[in-house]
DNA sequence: TATTGCGGGGTTT
DNA sequence: AAACCCCGCAATA
């Protein structure tokens, strides 16, 4: 990475939240594949240039039960409908209560959306709504679980083997899987913000539209209200902004050549 | 087994 | 036309 390309791409962001546009360097791994921390399943905007995820929120204990630490479990949905059936057809590991997938409504009641365009030397992406649920577990945390289960069932249960295996294998990989489903609580939702809706930032006429004016971008991106219940957490983590340092603009001449999304480029300031 | 992206088809405004 | 949605398929891991 360049240091042209520092100061032209932002740094990759697992957990976007609110109406946010990033650019990243099409280089970047994590942009590549499209990844988010949330769980965002691709749905068809019927636009091949532009690829749109949306939320599917994250599935909890129906009975909010928390283990002796505070945390609460707090698990990745399934991406597919298949194998998100059979996950909500299982028990919270802490309390055997059934589970519950709390949809994502954060935009406008809907699910959160994510779109992504390619142009050759950059990867576009823009986010669209505030989640209004607990972050899942990321994509890599589930993965690792998944690895670490699979371990414990595969290992024997007694002898030389497993006792090589206990030996070998790091701490966290053969702790019990509850351990890595959790994360610490209360968890920070967005909730200071005015009852305003309506789109602030694009226009209207195409979904990754022509860049708003430069300077325009906003105070703060999260502007809707979250779900009910969550109004009096406080918010800790602040959102990701794009870098001070550079500056969406947009390239008159291209309006001449596509109509599509993600028009815009970015240039270093001063 | 699950993830990912594609695309046909549908509804609503 | 623009946004939503659902569904199945195929490639991949
Ligand atoms: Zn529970
Ligand atoms: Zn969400």
């Amino acid at each position: 990475m360049s240091l042209q390309d520092l100061k032209q791409f932002d740094p990759f962001q697992e957990w976007t939240d609110g109406y946010v546009r990033y650019i990243y360097s099409a280089e970047d791994k994590n942009a590549q594949r499209h990844l988010s921390g949330w769980a965002m399943r691709n749905t068809n905007n019927h636009n091949c240039q532009i690829l749109k995820k949306s939320c599917l929120g994250v599935v909890l204990c129906s009975r909010t039960c928390s283990s002796p630490d505070g945390s609460r479990l707090q698990l990745r949905p399934a991406i597919c409908d298949k194998a998100r059936g059979k996950q909500q057809k299982k028990l919270c590991p802490l309390c055997s209560a059934p589970l519950e997938l709390v949809p994502c409504r954060g935009h406008s009641g809907y699910p959160v959306t994510n779109f992504w365009r390619v142009d050759g030397r950059a990867i576009f992406f823009q986010a669209k709504g505030v989640h209004d649920h607990p972050r899942p577990e990321s994509k890599s945390e589930t993965e690792a679980r998944r690895s670490s289960v699979k371990r414990r069932v595969n290992s024997p249960p007694f002898g030389l083997k497993r006792r090589i295996m206990d030996t070998q294998l790091p701490g966290p990989a053969l702790l019990p899987c509850v351990d890595s489903l959790e994360q610490p609580y209360p968890q920070t939702y967005p909730q200071t913000y005015p009852p305003f809706a309506a789109e602030p930032y694009y226009s209207s006429h195409n979904a990754l539209g022509e860049a708003p004016p430069p300077l325009h971008k906003p105070a703060n991106p999260r502007l809707y209200v979250g779900r009910h219940g969550y109004e009096l957490q406080s918010y800790i983590s602040p959102p990701n902004y794009p870098p001070a340092h550079s500056v969406s603009v947009l390239l008159l001449f291209v309006l001449f050549v596509s109509p599509a999304p993600f028009l815009e480029i970015r240039v270093p300031v001063s």
